[in-house]
DNA sequence: GACTAGGGTAGACGGCGTCTACAACGGAGG
DNA sequence: CCTCCGTTGTAGACGCCGTCTACCCTAGTC
């Protein structure tokens, strides 16, 4: 089964952890308690908690490709389930953006998450072929803050559904047109 | 000088330790040792970490709100001012959306947000009469998402100027009236 | 003058990340 | 077979952190 044996073992735990109780918990000691290991074992595999931190961060990426490629194409089913993963794993989501704790950690941010933005781009190309990308870009950034909102459970402040925010997103008239 | 003494002293060091080297820096011995006092002083104006960096957030949101009054309610202008404090103040700006830190402050994030949110659709909606407000808010988590992105350096991933998205951002038709 | 409340000091506790020394194992070469 | 050595987990230490507690000192009040 876990053929790598620790280090799989490891990083299901952090998972598990993240998703539960929040990335703050997710502490090297911990990982290692759960795994009924020494506190010291985990440095074996993950040098530091930054560098923990960043391999979680590329497997939750991984995750949400995963749920990318589940879809169709449509540029409404992806920003549905950006949206959907950043309100049913709020820590998970919150881990992709966390700069601050990522970029300490050697595992280059960029490189795991503009495979999903070009995903998005292409997707939306593919349907919109009026488009150099500019506008794909545009909308993005708006999917981006509506999931942004959802993650903090803040969309109640606006007061509109997730489900209409994006609807009116991505409906909406060009962006490089003008009014 | 210092009117209420070190609460206000404390509250200075911590903001200042945060724009310099981010929330996690912000530790309740660090800012007792640049105030110059023992680590146990400051427990008496801020019973926990968590109520330290809830008002902290209370007064970072206040700043925001200055830069807000200093400009004619331009929803443009305000944007503007969003994203470039996001951009100035990346540490600031993000404490604003650590909902998993501030909640448990019992410091209420929504009480400091929610009118920064008012503020917005108001100029907005006074420069566009035809809108009820929810093309504001559609606008409003556009913006924010910029915000986001720049705040994190993550704007070059999309490749665009921050400049450039927030014109295409705010000069597009109206999101409510469809393709 | 004694009493009290507020605010700063100092020490302790446990948890954390990290470092280091050490033990157990397992395969490579004699 | 035995030896050597790299890998991997263990165990203990260090310093930092948040938090709790006991103490002290000062001001103000009766």
């Amino acid at each position: 089964m876990g053929e790598d044996g620790l280090r799989h073992q490891l990083l299901d735990a952090a998972g598990r952890i993240l998703d539960e109780s929040g990335i703050e918990a997710v502490t090297i000691r911990e990982t290692a308690r759960q795994c009924g290991v020494s506190h010291g074992a985990p440095r074996r595999h993950f040098p530091s908690r930054a560098v923990l931190l960043g391999h979680l961060a590329k497997r939750v990426a991984g995750e949400l490709a995963e749920e990318f490629d589940a879809t169709d194409g449509d540029p409404l089913r992806l920003a549905e389930v950006y949206v959907a993963f950043a309100a049913r794993r709020p820590h998970a989501f919150d881990l992709l953006l966390r700069h601050d704790l990522l970029e300490a950690s050697g595992a280059d941010l960029r490189s795991t998450t503009l495979p999903l933005v070009a995903r998005w781009r292409d997707a939306w190309c593919a349907r919109h072929p009026a488009d150099s990308g500019t506008d794909a870009l545009v909308r993005l950034t708006a999917v981006h803050g509506i999931a942004s909102l959802v993650s903090h459970r803040a969309h109640e402040v606006v007061g509109l559904e997730p489900g209409e925010l994006l609807g009116r997103v991505l409906r909406s008239g060009n962006f490089s047109e003008g009014m």
